[in-house]
DNA sequence: TCCCTCGCATTACATAAAGTTATGGATTGC
DNA sequence: GCAATCCATAACTTTATGTAATGCGAGGGA
């Protein structure tokens, strides 16, 4: 193969392709962008590295040679071959947005609404790619983050952010079961299991408001939407993310212990790549979820 | 069309295309003859470039995207096209040898010994232009150029000379029919319009030779290959380079009218040229044409 | 016949693109 | 735990490409 050591420079056969097509170096200069100087050297070099004349030139005229018309014809479907192909890989990408977001964020609030966001948007792809591994901005796979923590973000551009408030919930049939009155030591606690300082466990909700509560959970989870469906499921308390179970607040399947929601401190954020080419259809889903989260 | 716009660096295309056909940076800079940090560059330049990936970077191995294989199928192809086309627009003039010679060197010297040439060199074609301008070696279309004059000549590297010599030259018909003797003013000449320094005209002749004789042409021609067909129909006398006629003064068409034989100050050169690329094949033709012209 | 125009050629210089060296990071196997 | 391997990155260097200025020559028009 090594087609470097056989293909004499590209941008001397890309500029012989336009002189070709325009028979003229100064009009194939001004549509490369370039001075007809550079046109006249690429030329003479590419000749000298060819060994054989490409132009006759001739009094405000030049005819190509036979070996340039061969060249050129080649040239000329070869370069449309390829920027046909890279045109085709742009264009199958740009409507295809991929969102990148917890799993439980993606599970609880994004797939609820994706069927709202595609009925707005008929002519758009959505690619979900849930990990609670942070998402990676900067490899340019993802054009649309949403993160929960706090700035700066070096490899983001901030669309919107929310707040959100944490409480206790658990479902109604737990709630019926257990003595009523404030949380205490006997309730059965569920845990999530996230290294993550954005993260809020049992022991620092207690110490943030100021509960004198030793809280043993009795269910660990590795993942909170476990630990939700847990709950949900009767099998305890759980700290509820606002934002993530007002679905299920809404439909009866989890209800609040207590009427003080704790704010957080950390916030979910719609995040654009900084530094990757950006997609229209990226943007406006962007707009999309920056409405949705923060209204 | 304008491909300058619609196609990214093809330096990056290129180097994708060996880095996808060895699945390995390092593999595919040692093909390209960089380092693998100019690869790595290259890449991550074209993926910016086109807002994809192009590779998943794995330990010690990476993996393409679909979209990397779909544009690198395209560009393997092109790059074979291109390369393949200039190989052969290549190879096919490496055994064409164009020979510019004046057209009355081409007529009575070289064409009747093109044929012991063939003879000898079965692989070679050879493309003769004739022309009586100066023929221009740099413009890189003549491989050989055949000159009568003087060095130096800038634009070329000399394989061979030849010296000539000029004698007068009549029919026999036309010898018989004139009284015998020295030549004088009642014979009749054939002139050469020839507006070149290196050329010899009647009464330059004349006066070289210390003859006292007004020489007064009847006929004229402005090629030198008329002015000898004129001579050997009968219709006087021309100048006869001893070298151009010596085919018709050994076939007995024309008959010197004199012995002794002036030499020329000029002589002819055998010449390649200085600037530009040389085919082997033309480098051996010419030394074939040396050794016919100086024995 | 002379002058002007047009289009390619060339040269010295500038800069953008490409390449290098040195170093870092991460994973895997021994 | 250490070494090897392979890609990433940054500061610096080199090469390829482009520019501005100027020249040349042929052909057309006055």
């Amino acid at each position: 193969m090594n087609f470097r050591r056989r293909i004499p420079s590209l941008t001397a056969l890309m500029t012989l392709e336009a002189v070709l097509r325009h028979r003229s170096f100064t009009a194939a200069a001004a549509e490369l962008g370039v001075t007809q100087a550079a046109v006249s050297r690429q030329i003479a070099t590419l000749e000298e590295e060819l060994g054989l004349p490409m132009f006759v030139r001739k009094h405000r005229a030049i005819e190509p040679t036979a070996e340039c018309l061969t060249l050129g014809t080649t040239l000329a479907q070869s370069f449309a071959n390829i920027a046909d192909t890279i045109e085709a890989v742009r264009s199958s990408q740009q409507n295809v947005v991929t969102i990148g977001a917890t799993v439980a964020f993606s599970s609880f609030w994004l797939l609820p609404r994706l069927a709202e966001f595609r009925r707005e948007n008929a002519g758009v792809q959505i690619r979900v790619v849930s990990q609670d591994a942070r998402i990676d901005l900067d490899a340019g796979d993802i054009d649309i983050a949403i993160r929960y923590g706090r700035p700066p973000f070096a490899d983001a551009k901030v669309v919107a952010s929310q707040e959100d408030f944490v409480v206790p919930v658990c479902s109604p049939d737990y709630l019926h079961r257990r003595p009523s009155g404030n949380l205490s030591e006997t309730d059965e606690f569920i845990e999530t299991d996230v290294h993550d300082r954005s993260w809020l466990s049992w022991p620092q909700w207690a110490e943030e408001t100021g509960r004198a509560l030793r809280i043993r959970p009795h269910l660990r989870f590795n993942h909170y939407t476990e630990a939700i469906a847990a709950a949900r499921a009767g099998q305890g308390i759980a700290l509820g993310w606002r934002l993530l179970v007002q679905t299920f607040l809404d439909d009866g399947t989890l209800v609040a212990l207590e009427v003080a929601e704790m704010p957080t401190e950390d916030r979910y954020y719609v995040l654009l790549p900084a530094r990757t080419r950006r997609k229209p259809a990226a943007e406006h889903a962007a707009n999309w979820l920056a409405n949705a989260l923060t209204r």
